[in-house]
DNA sequence: CCCGCTTCTTGATCAGGATCATTCCGGAAG
DNA sequence: CTTCCGGAATGATCCTGATCAAGAAGCGGG
């Protein structure tokens, strides 16, 4: 599993960690990081962490780490890759509801209708930590700081949630849409200003509400403006200063 | 306060529970019921629960519960009345979150940015049973239900704020609007078809994501087509199958 | 190298809902 | 009763972004 034939020379520097061998790197960007420094690596908590984690994958590009109504077992945070989630309605209409980046976790929605509530699709190769969710609310019981990251995860992916119900311009949603991604790979040790996005223009469409005919729009205009430099998926934030004035009213209140 | 001037005649029969003596029967609708509970009444544990609960209010129309920025202490149960939480951004136009009936619980959204991110105010008189949230989790700590129980409450708060989110007509919105409305009423035990609108259409239009004309507009029709009778802010669902049908792709998936 | 597929871009048109403006209604105060 | 005022209903117009349509560009496979 350390280097299988697909060990070719894909050309993404920045490219998300997919080195098994390095679990403390990994972990210190991982959303777990918290609770897991927290009890202290060598004692004997983490020996309970560790059994509970269970690394999977690799996935591939369009494959599925669950599927809606899959009975609610575990949350999976990402190692390497990216996962989208999104719900298909009964018309068969899809609808996207987050890009996740390593070190993010999926599946806290789950926890209430005790199943999946949406499907999760790799984007990119990607594998994961799954964390068993009895045997992690059975330890958050013992251990005080596990509940409470838990506790703030949800809550944080609450306040997310909420930001996109808005109604707010294309301008304002591609805006937001960029500086969050950059803030997000910043905060997990990438660069925050030069990024590949991993999912379709379609799929980001989908992800704002709007059509994809329009995001292009909007990204010809900003690149036209100075604001981004663009090659295919390849995105640099030039002004990250003007998208967030762009952007502000969904990115802080 | 048991018994003051303004004890008028308000017209409306379904009216929230107001009873401070009745705490058995609120609570049995209240969402920590499980909770509460699963401890049973007469237990040691409940002595626990009740030292954290403090009883507050009433609370006029028009005041605030919390505000935005307020450090993060508790979360609050709604025991009475009707909230409308909201958040203003910097050019000072609102944005309403969520409407809270008797039962349900604000401030979730809180713990993980620990100070409120949004404005919490009455729309009726209102009371609050308020959960001090440090004591809370300690509880939750030795007690998995309630740990279980605070897990589900922030789980499903995330699903519904994923609804909104999506793009949909101005009929589907209401009428799944009105559904909900209906549904969370029944849950309390209160009329599931006939209830008062506690928000002005501003606000239901400011939540919906449209203008309140077009709310106006497309109740007006609604009535005229039978699916609703509407008299000021008192509503009946005529038709709940047909205002379901039109409002699905928001109800459930 | 060409083919066929998907994704992306760009243009033209259309429509749903926002906005502006006016009127109507019901309750509170005088 | 009249006046006043905020919320609600209704009408007229405008604008953003969806939709329809067509072409360009990347990409894997033969």
């Amino acid at each position: 599993m350390r280097s299988d034939t697909r060990a070719g020379r894909l050309p993404d520097p920045p490219s998300p960690i997919a080195d098994d061998g390095d679990a403390v790197r990994f972990c210190r960007t991982c959303a777990f990081a918290g609770a897991c420094l927290a009890v202290g690596y060598g004692k004997p908590e983490l020996e309970a962490l560790h059994c509970l984690v269970e690394h999977v994958g690799p996935y591939r590009p369009g494959d599925h780490v669950f599927r809606t109504g899959d009975p609610f077992r575990a949350i999976f945070a990402v190692r390497a890759g990216t996962v989208k989630t999104s719900l298909v309605d009964r018309d068969g209409r899809e609808q996207v509801l987050g890009f996740y980046l390593p070190g993010e976790v999926i599946g806290l929605n789950a926890i209430y209708p005790e199943q999946f509530p949406c499907d999760a699709i790799a984007l990119e190769n990607a594998q994961f930590c799954r964390f068993s969710f009895p045997a992690m609310s059975a330890l958050a019981t013992r251990m005080p700081a596990v509940q409470q990251h838990l506790f703030r995860l949800l809550s944080k992916e609450l306040g997310t949630a909420s930001l996109l119900a808005g109604d707010h311009s294309a301008d304002e949603r591609v805006a937001a849409f960029l500086c969050d991604l950059g803030e997000r790979y910043a905060a997990r040790g990438f660069s925050g200003t030069r990024f590949a996005l991993s999912m379709s223009r379609g799929d980001i469409a989908n992800y704002l509400r709007l059509a994809s005919e329009t995001v292009s729009r909007v990204l010809t205009r900003f690149r036209s403006q100075g604001l981004i430099a663009l090659e295919g998926r390849q995105v640099e934030l030039c002004d990250p200063q003007g998208l967030r004035r762009i952007g502000e009213s969904l990115l802080s209140g």
